[in-house]
DNA sequence: TATGAATGAGCCTTCATTCAT
DNA sequence: CATGAATGAAGGCTCATTCAT
């Protein structure tokens, strides 16, 4: 959550040219989400804005980078408001019905910045072709969640699974709620969180065999 | 599944003519499965076939109308593998299971075909900005699901959830499950299948304590 | 009138050959008239006989001999129509006025034809970019009236005047006529075709000193 | 005759912008009367000043936009040239003769924009293909010839006469005189254009029996 | 004779990028 | 810092023409 890549050594940056690349960030992050990304020009950018083309190429090396500084800030601010929700609970099945809400939460306040993020993992490529937020974005997510599950089933509070594949669901189960309740916005996405919450506890949790519930 | 797309009262295509589309319809498969939606153009796909870019021109109206021949010949083929597999079974859970594994036997013999088409239902828009395949085509699978578990739910087999955020669950973790193998060319897709399996046995059914339901 | 370019020396062309150019020539003419010049092409003049664009082609040697094919055609029917029509007359502010209804008569009834002429004659360019059409065509039709002037000028019937100046207005006068009522289809064009022999009546006549008129 | 087309509350155009688009509107002139309108392309209209193709799209929304532009600047410039030399006269006759005299002129020293307007009207279509000044731009100069004719034919200077097929023929003397003079580059147009007013002087004065007049 | 198939050039447009001012 | 101007490549598409069958 500091300078987000600046590398050591650089002159930092003033403040009017902080203030513009927020600037064109979010009107990057708008046109993403209402145009998709092939209909993401940096002349639609550039216009959102009201400022001209060659501000963009001036204030970052090309489209990439500028992209990239997108995707790193709208990760950031997506990490620091989900973090604290989950370290808050105490179980597992609890800690991912929290990660469940809170992104449900962020994602129903910030649409746009949720599309956006979509339309660059699905699309953005590197010079070789390859997508450039293939799987590396993604592993993090899955090891996070992992732990997680490893945790639980080494204190019994979960069944025994595969726990790279629940990783994967469990994170497609999140991107879908937030794909789905965006082309349908009258879609109750809390309502949505909370039987994603129900349907992981059945998938997880370890039966209990005597006792009694106690959720 | 005959005679794609081809209105009455025209001429049959001629020997030749359907060779021709259908190569170029792979070769536009290969290109987006390769170089993504928006490195997929006419002169590339031209170029994999061995051809000039006016021939595609000639064997079709357009971009688009090549893009949906291609959409609707591998969603087709697709329905055509799984419809079988899952009418076979006789249980929810089982056809669920079913639809799991058929559907991760064809992905991994497929592969390219599945991303294309994820690539296409991402990206293609129409001339008002509009996703192509936003919802509709979703919207099929996740009525179909929907029955299953409405039917499960009726005999006593699930028990109660909300069946939508089920099926876009559901749906979520087999798109996930090709996506994942695909980026992970060793992993094994039969497994994870199998896992989802049981994942959503657990997550679906209804309790088997002795008696009747409850809930 | 004879057979219509055919190099001495030529094998004949067989009757199916006469018929398929007729035919031919008749969608071009259409198709001038329908979607002007630039919206003429082979495919379009094929799809209107219901043939294939390769048969055009097989034909004629090219775009250019099919058009010039059509301008000898029409042209060598209008001047088969209105040249009896003038020689029946004896003086030359008649065989003007006979000229213009004839015209007219012709136009009204083959009101395509004139279209396409027009299309053609403002349009087709030989390899270096003049005018196919531009001149050469015109200044036959421009002696034939230079001629019946300077006849009239002789015998006194006509006043003097510059009969170039003269022939280029008078041809002028029926172009637009016939343009004008192709764009205006409820114009009279009969009653157009006698106002312009007043007018050209007026504009040509020798002032008759003392006794009065004929006409 | 100012801020040719310019929406009001638009930044007002730079002066390199306003001699860019001046100079590619010249170099299009230049291109339609060379090499007719459907050899005109913006690839050719940018080699003649030695720009690239792109710079054309930059200073015009297309070409359709540069074509609209050139056919104001011309028409305008026309109009402004004309219209005070027919006002100084007093009589029909008399400012008829300076319509031709004036149009001669000008014509004479701005052949190329004479063609270029003839070849847009002749040849450029909406997208439904009908002509895009097929009609309405003549209609205004009909109209204005017309309103000349009735208030001589009030007057008593005029004869009766149709005056539609009146003004249609004048306007057609005008563009023939200004096409012949532009395939003949040595015909002497100021003569032509006499010859013209004696001609419709013959046409439309009324006949002169008793009293006095001048001629 | 006729056809369908293919070609290759050209068209207009969009776009990321560069650069002088 | 910011801009407007320009570039050049690439994109989808149309078209006259050629050719094997």
């Amino acid at each position: 959550m500091r300078s987000d890549s600046q590398a050591a050594g650089q002159k930092p940056r003033s403040f009017i040219e902080d203030a513009r690349r927020a600037q064109i960030v979010t009107s990057a992050v708008e046109t993403l989400a209402e145009h998709g990304y092939a209909g993401t020009s940096l002349a639609r950018i550039a216009t959102r804005v009201g400022i001209s083309k060659g501000v963009i190429s001036y204030h970052f090396a090309g489209k990439d980078e500028l992209i990239e500084q997108l995707v790193e800030q709208i990760y950031g601010r997506i990490s620091a408001f989900v973090a604290p929700e989950v370290k808050r609970e105490q179980t597992v099945v609890r800690r991912l019905a929290a990660r469940f809400r809170a992104l449900a939460n962020y994602a129903s306040t910030h649409r746009a910045e949720m599309v956006a993020l979509t339309e660059i993992f699905n699309n953005l490529r590197d010079s070789n072709g390859q997508l450039r937020y293939g799987d590396g974005y993604n592993e993090d997510l899955y090891q996070q969640l992992e732990e997680e599950f490893r945790a639980g089933q080494a204190t019994g509070e979960l069944r025994s699974f595969d726990t790279r594949v629940m990783a994967v669901t469990a994170q497609a189960a999140i991107d879908a709620m937030i794909a789905y309740s965006d082309t349908n916005p009258d879609h109750d996405i809390g309502a949505h969180a909370s039987e994603l919450a129900l349907l992981f506890e059945h998938a997880i949790k370890a039966p209990t065999t005597a006792p009694p519930q106690e959720t």
